[in-house]
DNA sequence: TGGCTGCATACATGCAGCCTGTATGTTACC
DNA sequence: GGTAACATACAGGCTGCATGTATGCAGCCA
């Protein structure tokens, strides 16, 4: 048995934080949030309960940190398909796309789409997605359409469109059919608009 | 204290179940499923666990009731409000509304879009649902577009955007707004066949 | 500059309360 | 007398907290 190398506080939390957040990751995925049980999480981190509650709040706010860090991963993916170069039809088409692909990362589905809106409530993560997928595809459809009153409710339904199609795609749906429908979809909202 | 009204078994367990199934829909609307105890839904049905455990396998088992009726009266309201005599686009909007306002009932949306996936995964939802709104609506589809390769794929994207305008609604979303939109992305879908 | 002291941070462990599901006991129907 | 419909008691597990311990860290003084 070595001695432990000396490490820095802040090395310390970091590395416990972030075996926490991973473990909890992987067993929310395998097995749902609700059946995941804080004793699996902190054995399969290699730390113990202590640590746990130490760093989080609660077990809600271990589910937070992983949506949070699974919402940045994902508005990256978009954000880099759709630089200021493309024009608004070709960006709400380019981060259409890379929406699709960035939520079959294994797991975001479940995580995003079922069980983060189950603890937290769909108000509750809008609000965490604010600045990702769904507030992109407003803004996308707003620069197309204007800003009439049903601009906003549509932005909402091709969301919830576009998560459906994720999830479908992850629980062994056809990809091929559901891209191709989702853009239909999109094709037909925003035609005769801007040409 | 009467001595009780001599009553059939069937009778008994009738007004039990009956008992169980509307309390626990009262808590889990109002609490969440996960947030209520089987304690507190015996207690608002006035009898004891051992009536729940005695007619329900598990507290699952009790939520599946009340969706199973749930289903039932959502199913009903379309039923009634697409009568055969319509032709395949009248039935599609006619029973687009219908869906929408029979997914008004305070809590349904909860249960049917929120705990319900939560607890028994998109799958067995839509198996729960099979013969109810999803089901007609691909249908209707299907009538209107023909039976191509994306009609399924478009059916449960739709059949999403529906879940998302019902959920928005009954959260104090603008519902003038999203039925218009929802007809708006049905009239854009099925434009351009069957006149 | 280096070591010592006091404190804060990062954990570990034990406990209280609640909840679920089951097993066993009792009452009402048949 | 037997069976269905309950009622009650119990076992196991889980969450969150409270208390205990060790490790890093900051200031002080020499």
């Amino acid at each position: 048995m070595q001695p432990r190398a000396r490490r820095s506080n802040d090395e310390r939390s970091a590395t416990t934080r972030q075996a926490l957040v991973s473990a909890s990751r992987a067993l929310f995925v395998e097995k749902g949030y609700a059946q995941t049980s804080t004793p699996e999480v902190v054995a399969a981190a290699a730390v113990t309960r202590g640590a746990l509650y130490h760093h989080f709040e609660d077990k809600q706010a271990l589910l937070r940190a992983v949506l949070e860090r699974e919402f940045a991963e994902l508005r990256r993916a978009i954000d880099q398909a759709t630089p200021p170069a493309l024009d608004a039809r070709e960006a709400l088409i380019a981060g259409s796309l890379a929406y699709l692909d960035a939520m079959a990362v294994p797991g975001r589905t479940r995580l995003l789409l079922v069980d983060g809106p189950a603890v937290f409530g769909h108000a509750e993560m809008m609000a965490l997605d604010e600045a990702s997928a769904a507030g992109s595809l407003r803004e996308g459809l707003a620069a197309l359409l204007g800003d009439g009153p049903l601009v906003p409710a549509l932005a909402s339904l091709l969301s919830a469109a576009f998560d459906r199609a994720a999830l479908a795609i992850s629980t062994g749906g056809d990809a091929k059919a559901y891209r191709a429908a989702m853009l239909a979809l999109i094709e037909r909202v925003t035609a005769g608009v801007g040409r």
